[in-house]
DNA sequence: AGTGAAAGAATCACTTA
DNA sequence: TAAGTGATTCTTTCACT
């Protein structure tokens, strides 16, 4: 179980993981060894999932984001299990959801250009058999983007 | 500009910020001194936008992903400042993108449950004026997710 | 790009409420 | 069961080469 003190060091870890412990500690009244025993405790019950730094797509001409969204008529386990194998190897692949509805998968694409954007489908659609209908959407301007959870 | 030496430090990274300089240091051949004036520099030039933990949503009881289609006929620049800091200002939106096509705006919401959706699809309506049609995708299953850019 | 020293931070055995 | 002290070790940072 979890209480406020670690909800708040959670708060405050995925908005800056460089916060040093006695920050963090200050932040929660603590000193730092508690608040140590905390963060130990929380990463090994798999409350934090890792520490990464995040980068800038734009700086790394990688600006185009596309969206995929896929209708299938394979239903079993086995074209699942390919289709996710797949999906998992691409890096390009950001996010990939199984969805309720009329489309069945929802994927995030992060690429460089239409070009390379064009050529990442065509691998996708050779690699994977039985995509029945692919649509493409893509982004105009990202006005919001954050890996962190609404706590509280 | 960036080398490949800045590619590779900066593919590591976005996996994991915790390695600690020697590790760095070592896996590209440097001493730490060379690898962390790269990585200021990284830094200052905003290659990376910042250092953060990432949580499980399911272990924090936000378990609910769903996506949001947006149109609408405002497409003045009041309108659209309005909007934007509305979203801007809701926790539970992760990430809101303009799209081309059909649908005006993408977003994914993440909230605990169906009950608490409808509160905020409300609150999200009613904050905002002029919208046209707003369709709601729910997602069944997380494939994939991360937040590390297709480098190389 | 590297050396080496100084400052700062994390980790842990042990102690206390 | 949860928090604190203090020592040790590891890491970062920087002037100098």
């Amino acid at each position: 179980m979890i209480d406020k003190t670690d909800l708040r060091l959670l708060a405050l870890l995925q908005q800056d993981c460089t916060l040093s412990l006695q920050a963090l500690a200050d932040a929660v009244h603590l000193t730092t060894t508690p608040c140590w025993k905390r963060l130990k405790r929380l990463e090994d019950e798999g409350y934090i999932r890792g520490h990464v730094a995040l980068l800038d797509p734009e700086k790394l001409a990688l600006s185009l984001t596309a969206f995929m969204l896929i209708k299938t008529q394979q239903h079993n386990s086995n074209w699942y299990q390919q289709f996710t194998a797949v999906v998992k190897s691409m890096p390009e692949v950001m996010s990939c959801y199984r969805m309720a509805g009329e489309y069945d998968y929802l994927l995030r694409i992060q690429v460089a250009d239409m070009k390379t954007y064009d050529a990442f489908y065509k691998r996708l659609v050779n690699g994977v058999s039985g995509l029945l209908d692919v649509t493409s959407s893509f982004a105009m301007e990202e006005i919001k983007y954050t890996t962190a959870l609404p706590l509280n």
